[in-house]
DNA sequence: AACAATTAGATTGTGCACAATTGAATTTAG
DNA sequence: CTAAATTCAATTGTGCACAATCTAATTGTT
């Protein structure tokens, strides 16, 4: 019985860890198309949100440290599509903003959810239970990480 | 309109990445008592339940290529976990087996699923719904990805 | 004011992921 | 039987993730 416990088959996390490299590599071809990682995407979303955002918060949105984040974002700075510079008003502060270029790249992004949802067969309402449960799991996960 | 299909948090692919993550952060200080990282133990796992399989066999039970398999398998070799051979049939097959330090380590890692059960405060019932629903999440990416 | 503690980001080092290419062994077709 | 195609693993190169450490700036305490 103690065997059965390891078997892979069981295990909710590699279920999890596999479906995350699936629906990256279906999203692959899509991105390639705009010049982003899968990363650096999830990065321009924030930034399409909100114009512009501390390291810090981008980390708190993506759940990155800066060791993830300061060289992916420095290659953005090199793709043009963002700008880092330091805060006036708190010199440790770095601030990511929105090149026009970045902003621009908006509009040929804006077709890639749908392209996905089509890919994936999924139905919207199907669509929006499967993310209701993965959220409620990942914060679920995240804050027992917090308090333990 | 356009617009809302670009917002970050309207995305079920950054839930089931963002959760991927915080799992394997579950399992690392586990992980850690046995010397072993998350895709090590995955790894371990079929092997426990095989004792031996060639690498091949191993990517396609896991969804990783010999680009990531080779490296990690000579690591796990390093550690006297597991041999690695040419087969004599097939001198392009490599076969990894379980040394007699690999299958003695299952003992002390039989625990890990069960901890982690009790760290996500998850109800068995639901674990095993999650499960099912992650699963066949997985193999429809999968597939799809296949019939492209 | 002075100094300890905290915070933000950068750096270093290890280990995945994965695309693309290579090379050797095997299989298939002509 | 042999040449082309396929298969398996290794290699190369890029880009994450993340722990640990470091540096500089800011805040809190006395």
């Amino acid at each position: 019985m103690s065997d059965d416990q390891l078997r892979l088959d069981q295990m909710l996390c590699f279920a999890i860890y596999a479906c995350s490299r699936e629906i990256t590599k279906l999203y692959r071809p899509l991105l390639d198309e705009v010049g982003l990682t899968y990363p650096q995407y999830l990065v321009m979303l924030v930034l399409w949100e909100e114009r512009s955002a501390t390291v810090k918060h981008l980390g708190e949105r993506l759940y990155l440290d800066s060791g993830t984040l300061t060289p992916l974002l420095k290659r953005l700075e090199q793709s043009g599509l963002v700008s880092r510079a330091r805060s006036r008003d708190d010199e440790r502060v770095v601030v990511i903003s929105l090149t026009e270029q970045g902003a621009a790249l908006k509009q040929r992004a804006n077709k890639i959810p749908h392209e996905l949802l089509c890919k994936s067969n999924l139905q919207p309402e199907e669509f929006l239970r499967l993310k209701g449960e993965f959220e409620s799991l990942l914060h679920r996960m995240h804050h027992m990480r917090q308090t333990d």
